[in-house]
DNA sequence: GTTGAGCGTT
């Protein structure tokens, strides 16, 4: 019975993840719970019946239900008050646990030798766990390296065993780091916009769509012409874009970072006309002012 | 073709 593992999911019609059993064949409460954070047990469809039915828990002990787990898929169990808060009060928290509590994030490669490729880092970093991307920072005309690059891993516990150690690449000394611009302000604004920031230019609209409607209904999306490397995404819900502020997200295996939008200053004299001075202190006011006045950010 | 602490074409 030993190395066995048991299929668990959020819901019956979302992907499975195996969770480990232990040697006399019962599962640990705590096994589902470091994959699914929260959980309380699980319950799964007899196949007889069609009804679901709980699995016994005793003492954080998740015991086969006739004693063989079978090729089941299990559904996660939360608490009442979780799932209400899940489904109607809280779609923050519904975003993160639908991506897992422990993210990840992009970590800076510093002092790579200018001869290291991407192929070269996802070979190196692909050692310590399943990388999801890498980059090499070039400079734009001559092609060359920057000396660093950006590497971002599946797991957490990958993320910080790489970030703990030094790394020999190519013949040098490398570190990694966290970013500096991982900053979200301690009070957001309560926007439904979101700046996307470091997209490429082969990302439409559409791309961006469908991307972002995964995490809520989005209402508009407005990229900037000529081509600037940003982007704004709205959503319906301002709980939504607040839970992706801050996130590196990868879309179109490119790494792009989320913060909120700010407010756009460009009509402030049409609402204050007869303000005297220069428009900036004007906008430094605006600025001041947002949480006074937040219908003026759209 | 150069360099060696840093921060990703907002």
């Amino acid at each position: 019975m030993s190395e066995l593992y048991i299929r668990v999911a959020e819901d019956e019609n979302e992907e499975p993840m195996e969770i480990p059993s232990e040697d006399d064949g019962t599962v640990l409460l705590s096994s589902v719970a470091a994959q699914f954070p929260g959980a309380c047990g699980l319950r799964y469809r007899n196949p007889e019946s069609q009804c679901m039915r709980g699995v016994r828990l005793v003492e954080g002990v998740l015991h086969a239900p006739e004693n063989d787990w079978g090729n089941l898929v299990y559904v996660v169990n939360y608490p009442k008050d979780n799932k209400r808060k899940m489904e109607e009060i809280d779609a923050a928290s519904a975003v993160k646990i639908k991506r897992g509590f422990q993210k990840t994030s992009d970590l800076i490669v510093l002092g790579l030798p200018w001869k290291t490729t991407e192929q070269d880092l996802k070979d190196y970093f692909s050692t310590f766990g399943e990388v999801i991307m890498v980059q090499v920072k070039r400079d734009v005309k001559t092609g060359n390296s920057k000396g660093f690059g950006f590497v971002r891993f599946t797991d957490y516990e990958t993320q910080t065993k790489v970030i703990a150690q030094r790394h020999m690449i190519d013949g040098r000394w490398c570190d990694c780091k966290l970013p500096n611009s991982k900053a979200c302000p301690d009070e957001p604004m309560r926007s439904r916009k979101i700046f996307v920031g470091r997209c490429t230019e082969d990302m439409t609209t559409d791309d961006l769509r469908q991307y972002f409607m995964q995490y809520g209904e989005v209402t508009d999306v407005f990229i900037p012409k000529p081509f600037r490397a940003f982007a704004f995404v709205t959503f319906a819900d301002d709980q939504v874009a607040q839970a992706l502020c801050g996130e590196d997200l990868i879309i179109k295996g490119i790494s792009v970072h989320i913060s909120n939008a700010e407010p756009k200053h460009n009509n402030i004299r049409q609402l204050f006309p007869n303000f005297p001075g220069g428009s900036a202190s004007l906008a430094a006011m605006f600025d001041r002012s947002q949480y006074q006045f937040p219908s003026f950010h759209v």
